[in-house]
DNA sequence: ATGATCTATGAAAACGATTTCATAATGGCC
DNA sequence: GGCCATTATGAAATCGTTTTCATAGATCAT
């Protein structure tokens, strides 16, 4: 069937030990090294990674396990942690839970199985506080979405301060029944609903906020229930991109003009943010910055094992558009 | 360092072999299969599947190599055969060119390397030329861009027909001066060309087009310099959401107003386009279905090898909003 | 009761690479 | 020229499974 490295071996007119290094790394005279080259161009021999990795010991690839593929920001740092992969000669295997913590499991059983090199990681909250018990043999970092303190390196957004931004922007733009809807299954919800939640408290407002699934459908059914109430607030911070497309939808079922009547301003500066009319505010991510300081932190810890746990805090640019335009 | 089969196999107080008959399928006698099973809890021991691959000759794997994994098609399908692949107890290497013919070949030559079981690819056209001149050892099924005909099993849009349904649908509407604006490193690109050349001749109207390179920057900065001449199309099609986007920002740049001063229609229906004002009209593609399809042609071929080459035309769906206003 | 047919199990081979170990050849140094 | 260090090469072991192959009991029909 498939040509191994023993036909190769044989057509050169060599062992199969002598391929092996004329492949890799190892000392094979000149000479040899291009016979080697001609049998395998001839044969059209590629090496079996299954072997390899079995006796090396080395599956040379690293495991991405991210909640949303849809999600834009999570193609975007897939990109970046492929090329840098593919840069170190490794490969990835990307995985899609679906924000479902027992996909998380069986996807984190298939990483062990794979016996993989590195895992980066955007896990749900209810697997995050579970990941320390499970004993990996690999290292995690974590993205988008931080675990307790100390236990895996991770890359983050600055979300309080990202919050704070916001806030500031909107009390600055005259709003003061500001509201916060956040999705309810990471962290990272919950971070930003900290964030609300202390920078309101700073400007001596009164935080209203809502948590809801993380789907467009659930947002935009929650959003319209809130903004038919007589004390609705006038302006609405919402934790992901997805969330905001519910949000925009129920203020246009309820005839509410943005930002006439309801200010809004979100998370991901994707480029529906700026076609729709009015633009919509929202803080941009890092997300190719996010992918490779990932990649960084991974590499440095499998370098240097003993190395103190990190968590890399990365800030969001604020981008004002029309959306928080100044109240009335 | 790791527990192995073999350290399952103490633990139980059986061999090796029985130990993956109980794992697998085989005559195991109860009472042995669940002290494996204990053992097996015990030791924590996950199966090797580099060792399992390369004993089994089977990889278990298949690989999906997608031209822009930013663009939310691509991203749907792979949902659509992640979930078909894992259902069948499946793997899937994901893999993202960037519509760049060499990282292709980089890929294929790396799933080659992984004894992959299929492949699902939706290759540039530069690539899907050679494609026959590669002898692979695992069949291809390509998606939303078909080869030369007969080679490769093959799951793509009716494109003419979707052409012919948006043409029909502008003159309807009143306008007759239509353009077009197509992706150059597709065949569906092309193939929507083609299909806008003969749905304009079939209505007696003079064609104009443009090729651009798959961006939206690309596409703005054509639109842009198109939109400026006296002759200017009063209406244009487009064959992808990324162009559509350039297209809009062209139209905006310029002050002109949609769809009054200039109808747009395009394809994909991505969240966005009702979000924008006016909403898109666009021809939504099946993408839950193309996935699917496209894993059981694959499939089939893998249990039949000697079926005959098949193609599957699945047709797209006409959503009217407002981009596509009745002409002035 | 006896041979024939199954069935469950274990021993050992096999998958295709890398790596250790041994060895022959080369070169340098006195 | 003889000895030691170095180098290039090959033989063989090895990685962790699955899968033959052999075998000891059990079951069955006669």
């Amino acid at each position: 069937m498939s040509v191994s490295i023993k036909d190769v071996a044989r057509a050169a007119g060599v062992s199969p030990a002598t391929v092996s290094r004329a492949l890799g790394r190892g000392p094979v005279s000149d000479e040899l090294r291009q016979q080697v080259a001609a049998a395998v161009r001839a044969t059209g021999y590629k090496p079996n990674l299954a072997a390899r990795r079995l006796r090396s010991q080395d599956s040379g690839t690293i495991g991405l396990i991210v909640a949303d593929i849809r999600n834009p920001f999570f193609t975007a740092v897939s990109r970046a942690v492929e090329d840098s992969a593919y840069r170190a000669g490794m490969r990835v295997i990307l995985c899609n839970t679906d924000e479902d913590p027992e996909r998380e499991a069986l996807y984190l059983g298939l990483m062990q199985e794979e016996r993989i090199t590195g895992l980066i990681f955007a896990p749900t909250r209810a697997t995050v506080d579970l990941l320390p018990k499970r004993s990996l043999d690999f290292p995690v970092v974590l993205i988008d979405r931080a675990g307790p303190a100390g236990v895996h390196d991770a890359v983050v957004l600055d979300n309080r301060d990202a919050m704070a931004t916001l806030i500031g922007h909107l009390v600055e733009r005259g709003y003061r029944e500001i509201g916060g809807l956040f999705g309810n299954s990471s962290s990272t919800g919950a971070e930003r609903r900290e964030g609300y939640i202390a920078a309101m408290q700073r400007h001596g407002l009164t935080p209203q906020f809502r948590a809801v699934a993380p789907s467009s459908e659930a947002a935009q059914k929650e959003t319209a229930a809130w903004l038919a109430q007589a004390d609705r607030p006038r302006a609405i911070v919402v934790s992901n991109s997805l969330l905001l497309i519910g949000v925009i939808k129920a203020a246009r079922s309820l005839g509410l003009i943005i930002p006439r009547d309801l200010a809004v301003a979100g998370f991901d500066n994707e480029s529906w943010t700026e076609l729709v009319e009015p633009g919509m505010t929202v803080i941009e991510q890092p997300v190719e910055e996010i992918g490779r300081t990932a990649m960084s932190l991974l590499f440095e810890r499998l370098q240097t094992p003993g190395l103190p746990v990190r968590k890399v805090v990365l800030s969001g640019r604020c981008i004002v558009r029309g959306s928080s335009g100044a109240a009335q």
